[in-house]
RNA sequence: UGUCUCAUGGUGUAAUGGUAGCACAACAGUUUUUGGUUCUGUUUGUCGAGGUUCGAAUCCUCGUGAGACAACCA
């Protein structure tokens, strides 16, 4: 069993990284040693992009006996703050996953600042006093090679004397900059002599607070911290790929050995209905446009998780879509389906009426009430079941009855016989409409010799409904949530403002009532409301107050139909 | 008129010179005390043109298309 589990893992095909990591381990390369981790800026939440990440950054370590540390890129105090690294830490642990270290990028200031003295000294870096416009307009373009600044030839004394000025905070933000020499005519525009430090001292840095008034720039520290660290593998997202060259020539001024850190990018995610820029979902959240980072619409990890979302399926959707090269969008049902998959497993089945209508059985005996035996999934053998309160008045969904209905309509309709989930086969006899003209009151009979468990229950009825007692049914807030945005790929239309593109439906709220065994569900619990969907417990509950989120609905072949006219 | 990267059904992803497969989606049917699930089947694909080869999605050449790069962001 446990052969036949390895053999279809190692049957299944290797990620060109796996590959490469392979490769690399069957060379011989850092004696064996795989290294990798995790470095996100603490100025955001994580997203389901960065699971994916997450995935592979960890997951190599794991798969090949290695180690991924968590490091925080915090080279930015304007941006940054601790609220981020203590939400990053939380999602990364939600989705199963433990770091061996958590370093950050200003561990290693000093260090990276007497490299910076050692470039200067080298000659390979200067002092440039010229504004970032100036700056910009020298870079060139992608097409036309830069022009060198005036300053970049100045002596490496006075180099060295502006930089300690500008490091001990002597010189005001935006004035000087530390810059590498190498190459304004460079086709590769990282090499047009990259900016290595910038003055900030009106932001006080989140861990170091006011120490340092240079810091370095994400070129002049990341692949810095690898080497330091001793990372092997530096695994990231596709647009670093231009500054790969420019990682390595770094590192290659000043280290002492062989080793290399090898960064190597793959696909970030894109999803269908959705933004994955920090900018954007930043400014849903400042501008009260969803509810906050966690937001069940929100693509963030805090927000899958609020929806229902569980670590396990999240993990099964990343480990389906694969790492590649090609920049795609995925289609949000992969998503969906891997949660639905997940549930249908493990969910318990219980009933709840969202748009409730009162259905009066009319032939049972007023005043009684009799519980009825339902198992919690039919989809687990060894599940245990639960029971329901049956009485003469019950709720059902208001879509679950149509006075004239087509023929292939199963459900509560005059003269149609219909099963209530778990209780009677019941005939529907009528209804009571108010003076407008809507229907408020359904009426039926039921058969008492068609009690679930009974051999006449056996028969074979088209439809079945589900319902709730309106003696005992417990009020519940519903909310249903639908993609936030009406556009497949928000982020292609770049002519529109992506906040006209947001969907006016994306949350519905309901009152409606689920069944009395609900009664002492905690947030983040989920259940199948038969024949609706799959939803969870809001952490908004509490006090007796019951809310659901809808995580995702059941396919509903009926409403196809419908459609199709 | 630069550099780098990419291109396989509607979407994503395999096939590592040897039968183009899988998942999602869609469609049809089956089963069903959930119009869910299950099961069965169907539709749809190697960007184009040359070349190498017994044989090309794969290797070569030339096109075409797409993405990334011009922050004192990461």
């Amino acid at each position: 069993m446990v052969e036949n589990v390895s053999e279809e893992e190692s049957k299944k095909s290797l990620n060109f990284i796996e590959s490469m990591v392979e490769e690399d381990l069957k060379e011989g390369k850092n004696g064996g040693r795989i290294q990798t981790r995790f470095p996100p800026e603490p100025n955001g939440y994580l997203h389901i992009g960065h699971a994916k990440a997450i995935c592979m950054d960890f997951g190599i370590a794991q798969k090949y006996g290695g180690i991924c540390n968590l490091r925080f890129d915090d080279t930015n105090p304007v941006k940054e703050d601790v609220e981020y690294v203590d939400s990053i830490k939380e999602d990364i642990q939600w989705l199963g996953f433990q770091w061996k270290n958590v370093y950050y990028a200003s561990d290693y200031f000093q260090r990276i600042y007497d490299l910076a003295i050692k470039f200067i000294k080298d000659g390979k870096a200067y002092v440039d006093e010229q504004s970032a416009e100036e700056i910009a307009k020298q870079k060139g373009t992608p097409t036309t090679p830069g022009t060198e600044s005036p300053f970049r030839n100045r002596p490496i004394e006075e180099n060295l004397l502006l930089f300690e000025k500008m490091s001990k905070g002597e010189i005001e933000d935006g004035k000087m900059v530390l810059r590498a020499k190498i190459d304004m005519t460079s086709p590769n525009m990282h090499f047009r002599d990259p900016i290595m430090y910038r003055i900030i001292t009106t932001h006080p840095h989140h861990r170091t607070g006011t120490n340092w008034k240079v810091y370095p720039m994400y070129d002049f520290a990341h692949g810095q911290s690898d080497y330091f660290e001793g990372v092997t593998h530096s695994l990231c997202t596709l647009e670093f790929e231009v500054h790969r060259p420019l990682y390595d020539w770094f590192i290659d001024q000043f280290a002492t050995d062989d080793y290399r850190p090898r960064q190597r990018e793959f696909n970030r995610l894109n999803i269908t209905y959705t933004v994955m820029s920090k900018r954007k979902m930043l400014q849903l959240v400042q501008e009260g446009l969803v509810r906050g980072w966690d937001d069940p619409r929100m693509p963030t990890i805090c927000g899958l998780r609020r929806r229902g979302y569980t670590p396990s399926s999240i993990r099964n959707f990343i480990n389906k879509i694969g790492y590649t090269k090609y920049d795609g969008v995925i289609d949000v049902s992969l998503l969906e389906s891997s949660i639905k998959e997940e549930f249908n497993a493990t969910a318990n089945r219980v009933c709840a009426v969202i748009d409730p209508i009162k259905l009066i059985i009319t032939n049972y005996p007023e005043g009684q009430t009799e519980m009825l035996t339902t198992i919690n999934n039919p989809e687990n053998e060894n599940s245990e079941s639960h029971d329901m309160p049956f009485s003469r008045e019950l709720y059902i969904e208001r879509e679950d009855f149509m006075e004239d209905a087509p023929k292939k309509y199963f459900r509560m309709t005059p003269g149609n016989e219909v099963r209530l989930k778990s209780a009677y086969i019941v005939n529907c006899t009528g209804c009571k409409k108010d003076a407008d003209g809507n229907v408020i009151e359904v009426y039926a009979e039921y058969d008492s010799q068609t009690k679930s468990g009974l051999p006449e229950s056996n028969r074979k009825v088209k439809g079945t409904i589900h319902w709730v007692n309106v003696a005992t049914a417990l009020p519940a807030e519903i909310r249903l949530y639908d993609r936030l945005f009406n556009v497949e790929n928000p982020g292609d239309e770049k002519d529109r403002d992506f906040r006209e593109m947001l969907n006016p439906d994306s949350l519905k709220v309901v009152n409606g009532f689920v069944e009395p065994w609900l009664k002492d569900v905690k947030p983040f619990d989920h259940f199948q409301f038969q024949r609706i969907g799959y939803f969870n417990v809001d952490p908004d509950a509490k006090d007796g107050k019951l809310v659901f989120n809808r995580t995702v609905p059941l396919k509903d072949s009926w409403a196809k139909e419908l459609k199709k006219g």
